[in-house]
DNA sequence: CTAGAACTGTGTACAACATAAACCAAGTGC
DNA sequence: GCACTTGGTTTATGTTGTACACAGTTCTAG
């Protein structure tokens, strides 16, 4: 990747991200525009991962030059972030929702399928906080999610982090365990030999008393082949945990000392 | 990274993490290890961040061409491994605790210390299973401080998954919110200001009451300007949020029908 | 004891990468 | 129409991971 980036405009990613350029009336007319190049790479990336995603490759695609795309676009990361912030669009919440917690379920559950959909998107860096449309939007239904409990704006900008944190986690988890193959370029099967054989040689009961039993019960089966459910029961078992621990929160926040 | 790498070979993976080397008897004395190179890349992403990690990088610092390394490591995906796994030692759990949800707490407090101390590990692109000693170990805690809860193999695995889903994705949030300015290059003040003002642009209490509330009601700032504890109040508090949902739902299993 | 096999470190080479700089043509405002 | 701004191309630079061939070293089989 040479160099990078050496330095990062914010000023000029925001424009990009809310889309609100000065719009120059001076030379040519543009033959591009920042929405077909981002396109291009998401399309690419739906395809073949964010690896394939190069500037060169990008602009094959639209039939331009290589170095056209810098005329729209300040540097790859920022194309990376732009991809990413088009790629989660967020659907307006349904009506019948009623209470938080149906909300926040919701929106977790709307949340992981975007990681389910775009799974590159857990393989772009994270560089920068949320900034784009979406991503703001996003934060917005969570928030109007929790308004209802009267909680402070700080309790639930927490919340809504330990959330995000746990949907974060558990997509880039399970998108691991589920595409080994397409990452490393081995067969699954193989994956799973060596893992299966990993685990009979060096958790022995000794050292790993617990993880030895759960083993020879069998327990990991269902870890050791995921299925293309992507962890789905296994996100949702997840989700409750942090749904019933917000509850108890406010269960005993609410209630008089 | 020309083409990176075109197949793994888990076994050999597996051969390095477990340090288990055939030994072979006949060539030269080997002058480097796998040990000393690890060890070499640690301190380089100690110090620069895991984007300062190459392999002709590393070999300068041993004093040794680039390519002789590859006759100790596969290829860079199993060095970067490799660096995770030495760098994320297990520390013994300590004998005073009493109770699954304070080992977990200590557990989950000392995985995310592992973070914390080299922020790089979340870098780091994951790839495969967690497959090494330390990684292994760490599961292993975690389940034996399920184990008094009676539970089965299954659920505590789904216990697991969900925590460590909370830890690292919380972990990836605070870093990525921490570090802007050395991930960007560009100064903290000039985010916090391009934040700022993106907030106050774009977030009107039209499409976005809830935020829009908080952020006049400065419930923002210590999210805008992360402290340097690297919210650790805010993992802590999520934290808790986990530990509760998992207590009830222990409570709901265990009662009576 | 000697021939070859196994192994180490090095040098060279290559393809892919992001992006800087200079350039010309196209279009607009004065 | 002239200066200035902008868009797309060309060319060039430095870095990256790693394939490959080679020369020297050490052990082992005969």
């Amino acid at each position: 990747m040479a160099t990078d980036q050496r330095q990062a405009d914010p000023n000029r990613t925001l424009e990009l991200l809310w889309d609100v350029q000065p719009a120059p009336t001076r030379g040519p007319k543009p033959a591009l525009s920042v929405r077909q190049i981002v396109d291009a790479g998401i399309a690419i990336a739906d395809a073949e991962g964010v690896a394939a995603v190069s500037m060169r490759r990008v602009a094959d695609e639209l039939g331009y030059t290589t170095m056209s795309l810098y005329r729209y676009v300040p540097s790859k990361t920022d194309l990376l972030e732009l991809m990413v912030e088009h790629a989660s669009e967020v659907p307006e919440a349904p009506d019948g929702l009623t209470g938080w917690r149906e909300k926040l379920r919701w929106w977790a559950t709307r949340t992981v399928d975007v990681y389910r959909h775009r799974r590159w998107a857990l393989d772009v860096p994270l560089n920068s906080p949320p900034m784009g449309p979406n991503q703001i939007k996003r934060m917005e239904q969570a928030l109007e999610a929790l308004d209802e409990t009267g909680l402070s704006g700080g309790e639930m900008l927490g919340i809504l982090v330990a959330l995000s944190g746990y949907v974060r986690g558990h997509a880039q988890l399970a998108s691991t365990l589920a595409d080994v193959e397409a990452r490393t370029g081995t067969p699954q099967a193989a994956w799973d030999q060596a893992y299966g054989r990993m685990l009979t040689t060096f958790v022995n009961p000794a050292e790993h008393p617990t993880l030895a039993r759960i083993v020879t019960q069998d327990g990991f089966a269902s870890y050791a082949e995921p299925d293309d459910e992507w962890l789905g029961d296994d996100f949702a078992f997840g989700l409750e945990l942090v749904l019933d621990g917000i509850e108890r929160y406010l269960e005993r926040r609410m209630s008089p000392e």
